[in-house]
DNA sequence: TTCAGCTGTGAAAATCCTGTGAACGCAGGG
DNA sequence: CCCTGCGTTCACAGGATTTTCACAGCTGAA
């Protein structure tokens, strides 16, 4: 359903031409990139919560065949791109063999390494499919993408489904002003008409269930002239003498000025 | 796991040497495989239950990148590789795009064109590991893999083919929330063409046979907009000799262990 | 303070979705 | 060859959801 669901990728090069160039689109494309010069522990890989891993075999040197067969064996679900200068049938085959999704030879086109990263991903994803991130959790509020529903404690929400769409893509932008257009944009998947108010009238639906299942906290706030931002928003004071067992983490965010 | 799974190959290439060639290894390889000299309906291809499948552009003539796309809508869940003559940049790119999981250039090592097939397939494979778990019981029903069937107690729902694969992925993914277009791709094995009711209707005689079998029930929920998802539900109290006056709705769903 | 332009609101209207029954075509068995 | 079981497709009815609309209340700049 996330039509263009971000990148994140790790590149293992110290050849700085190559990687400067490749940085310049996925950076265009909205990838979330890291480079590194050289090897890291796969523990660090895990951490990084990679897509894709794109690694060049000269940087890796004498444990080149070692690590990558760690890393495949590790990281069951990361895609594994090698791409170097010149190679044996016999050392690709090698490479494929060990678990390695695709391998370019160098010189090669940075367009054609992006095309082939995202056709590892892609592939990769559709077999993960539904495990994707756990539910996510905002103020009072849990969502739970796996139901297509968000709930308060056991109590559901009863969202219809572009309620929840619009609530969810708050949600992952949470803190930003989203301009109408672009929340339609991405929502109802095309350009917004002139003069609709969808926008509003879900928003105003939004706020009536949140209202009345999560009474003390604000969520959706309007940012006047330009669109929407969703924080949630408490008043509460936090509770310190109840049951030591919930901390009670009151995330306020207050890192943002409050506006309207 | 076992890299070495059978895989179920078709090629569409006329290029009778490289055909040749190829073939003597993956018989070798103990692959199942079909080769075509042309290009063949999508319909016949998901008819062949194929993991994945290997062409040459040149062959498809004009229609090839209409041919590569339908292909990569309709069965997602494929592996489709490109092995052709000499190709720019910008092909590769396009047809990685389109959906094409690899792109091998003319003339390469049959060795290689096996090993880029395997990496290709190997992830769905995890996803369909036919755990042989024994049977699967859910809520009064039991459903046993081995038989192609559910039954109540003694009784069979005498489940058709269909009826049975649908209700298997619904109680395997209990608790979540399926759409229609996923349980489609997933039994039938194609993509779901848009207006396609077929889900509805199996999810109805589905429910005919629960609601017969096991009146007391209810399995099978709907999601407006969305799709189905399965859990047992039951008001009734699961108690022995239950107190009739007193229906008291009891949520049952028991996936903690009891604890005494 | 005033005014034009935005936003919130409630409800009607239009659209879309699902449950359902039935017809159709196909293939295998009798 | 006909019959039967199965999967697919169709059309319709009743609801649920989404869109549209008119109006009231607000906002911010002059």
């Amino acid at each position: 359903m996330n039509p263009q669901q971000t990148i994140r990728l790790a590149v293992i090069d110290d050849d700085s031409g190559f990687v400067t160039v490749l940085s310049k689109r996925t950076e265009a494309a909205g990838w979330q990139q890291r480079v590194l010069s050289s090897a890291i522990p796969p523990q660090e890989l895990v951490a990084m919560k990679l897509n894709a891993l794109l690694l060049d075999m000269a940087v890796l040197g004498d444990e080149a065949w070692d690590y990558l067969e760690r890393i495949c064996e590790m990281l069951p679900d990361l895609g594994v791109i090698v791409c170097t200068g010149r190679s044996t049938v016999a050392q690709r085959v090698r490479g494929l063999r060990l678990g390695v999704d695709d391998w370019i030879g160098k010189p090669c086109h940075p367009e054609e390494v992006m095309a082939r990263i995202e056709a590892v991903s892609r592939r990769r994803r559709r077999s993960r499919a539904e495990v994707e991130t756990g539910p996510l959790v905002v103020g009072e509020l849990e969502i739970r993408a796996d139901q297509f529903q968000a709930f308060v404690g056991e109590g559901s929400l009863d969202l219809t489904r572009r309620e929840f769409e619009l609530l969810q893509l708050l949600a992952d932008t949470k803190g930003q002003v989203l301009e109408r257009e672009a929340i339609y944009q991405r929502v109802w998947g095309y350009a917004m008409a002139h003069g609709d108010r969808s926008v509003d009238v879900f928003v105003r639906k939004l706020r009536q269930k949140l209202e009345t299942t999560s009474p003390r906290w604000r969520y959706i706030h309007t940012h006047f002239g330009i669109g929407y931002r969703f924080d949630p928003e408490t008043d509460e004071i936090p509770v310190l003498d109840a049951d030591p067992e919930r901390p009670e983490p009151v995330d306020q965010n207050a890192d943002i000025p409050a506006s309207v």
